[in-house]
DNA sequence: ATTTGCATCTCTGCAAATGGAC
DNA sequence: CGTCCATTTGCAGAGATGCAA
């Protein structure tokens, strides 16, 4: 049975419920990944940029790592395409072009 | 991760984690409730503002909700202190005030 | 701790090309 | 050949950042 690793005390799992909830670019959190939020991931969490923004020190890295999520989010909801969710986002089509290659966006269709 | 005694609130949290993940319709939680169950997004700061950069579309609005967040965030576990967190965040200290004065962030002290 | 000036880098919008499907 | 739309590219202006006061 899977059992969730729970951080080490009450103010970082305070911080880390919080973030989730400010962070998620959603207007809906999967509850599929919420597991992973707080830290029920399989193996070590080295300083990789592996995970989700929640872990991330750097506010460059979290930021870059919200805007990748918020746009993948978004591109669903606009079902994947890059004007509506341009114009959604209030972005310019060449700009969300140049984010969605910047971060490696997988463009499944 | 060893399991030891939880202080009664981190029993709690789990508890509500547990409720949001498995009983919530739908497999998706609704971000605006979630605060709510935990206490978060309240307080001497924010009691205006209602709601998070979740119900935000705008990339920008967004962006500038969830940094705000985060270095709140990082500002209290560091003990609201400038120079630490600067360092904790990689960002210089003269921007991080930059950003506490315009994102009107409340330095408590 | 806080603010400011400045050089530098990055981001953004706008427009203009390029590419591809039809 | 054109037409329509997506994608890319070239700038110039606006904004963000680090550094040193």
């Amino acid at each position: 049975m899977k059992r969730y690793e729970w951080p080490g005390n009450v103010r970082e799992l305070k911080n880390i419920i919080e973030r989730l909830v400010i962070m998620t670019p959603g207007r809906t959190i999967s509850a599929a990944q919420v597991p992973s939020y707080i830290g029920a991931q399989e193996g070590p969490r080295d300083g990789a940029k592996q995970g989700s923004a929640l872990e991330l020190s750097s506010l460059r890295e979290a930021r870059e790592e919200f805007e990748k999520e918020f746009i993948i989010q978004k591109l669903e909801e606009n079902d994947w395409n890059i004007s509506k969710t341009a114009e959604a986002i209030e972005l310019e089509r060449s700009n969300l072009h140049r984010k969605i290659k910047s971060y490696g966006i997988d463009m499944k269709k």
